[in-house]
DNA sequence: CTTTCTGCAAATCGTTTGCAATTCA
DNA sequence: TGAATTGCAAACGATTTGCAGAAAG
C-alpha cells in the first residue's frame, strides 16, 4: 500500500519530466511514513540528519511540486502554521485543531456541504475550494486533572 | 452612531490606563470610517498622508491592542491575507470571498452551527473559536463578459 | 514628573529564489 | 551531453520589537 502509495508519487514526477534523484526519494518515503498532517520543518528534521539528506530548500520545492500535482494539500491553521498532508486517493474533509496539544482530528458532513451550498447559491458564488475550521480542546486536554497531552504551545 | 463607536473606542482605551493621542484617534476614525474589511495596510496608506500621521509600528500596535480588547476581529484568507473587521456590536458571521476582485461576502447560519455543534459533541471537543471561509467567484466575476470587478491579483 | 507612546530601523520567521555546481536520463 | 536538481546564502514580506526621545495625564 505505502509502496504503491510510493509509485504513484514517482510516477507524478515522471509524467512531468522530472527527475527522481536519492533526495527526492528520501523525501517521498518519509512522507508516507509520517501518516498524519506534518509542516515542512517536520519533514525536515525527520531526515536531515541521513545521508544524502536534501537540504530545506529542496524539501520546500519538492512539496510545492508535490501540491501542483495535488498529491498534497496545504491547510493553513491559525497564521504561521502551514501543514500538509497527503491528498491523492482521499476524499474532501475538514479539520479541528486542539489549540493546547496541536492534535489535529479529520471530519466531513455531507449535511455541512449541503447547507454550505445553499448559502453559495443565495449569494450567487461559485466556490472553488474552502477551509472550515474548529479550534478547541480535545477530550483529553480538556480534562482538568494534569495529564493533558499537552505540548505545543505555539505563540 | 459612528461617534458613538467612536466613544466606546476611546472608552476601552481608557479603561486600559492607555493615552488617547491624536495618532490613536486619527486611527480609531478611520477604522470607523473604512465600513468594510481592511488590512493594516489598507488603514495605514488611507492616513499616511495627512498631518501627524501615525507611522505602520504604531498601526499595527493600535490594531494589536483592539483585537486583544474584542473591539476587532481578524480574519485570516488565504496564507498572507491577515484583514481586520469591527467587531463590536456585531454579532458572530463567517465569509466568503471572491479569489477574482478580492471582495468580501459575510454570511452566518444558525443550521449551520447546529449541525457543527453536532460533529464537536461526537468527537468531544469543547470549541473555542472556529474559521469557515469558502472561495470562488463572485456574481460579477463569473460573468465571461469583460466587467467583472477584477482588481486583486495578489500572488 | 512618571507612565505610556512613538518613530526608526533592525529583527523575526517561514518560505522563496538566484546562481553556480552537480546529477540524472 | 543537456536539462533538471541542488545547496547556499541572500531575498522576501508582513509583522514585531528594542530603544531613545516625545507626549499625555
Amino acid at each position: 500500500m505505502a509502496s504503491q502509495s510510493l509509485a504513484q508519487l514517482e510516477e507524478f514526477l515522471r509524467s512531468q519530466g522530472q527527475k527522481i534523484t536519492s533526495r527526492r526519494r528520501l523525501i517521498l518515503k518519509e512522507i508516507l511514513a509520517i501518516h498524519r498532517h506534518f509542516t515542512a520543518e517536520d519533514l525536515y528534521e525527520r531526515i536531515r540528519k541521513g545521508k544524502n539528506a536534501p537540504s530545506k530548500a529542496t524539501v520546500y520545492r519538492m512539496l510545492a511540486r508535490l501540491v501542483e500535482g495535488k498529491l498534497l494539500e496545504t491547510h493553513q491553521f491559525g497564521d504561521r502554521f502551514l501543514v500538509y498532508e497527503i491528498a491523492m486517493n482521499r476524499k474532501h474533509h475538514d479539520h479541528m485543531m486542539c489549540v493546547e496539544c496541536g492534535r489535529i482530528v479529520e471530519f466531513s458532513s455531507d449535511e455541512l456541504e449541503a447547507i454550505q451550498q445553499r448559502i453559495l447559491d443565495r449569494h450567487g458564488f461559485q466556490m472553488l475550494y474552502h477551509s472550515h475550521k474548529l479550534y478547541g480542546l480535545c477530550k483529553s486536554c480538556r480534562q482538568p486533572k494534569r495529564g493533558g497531552t499537552r505540548k505545543r504551545t505555539r505563540r
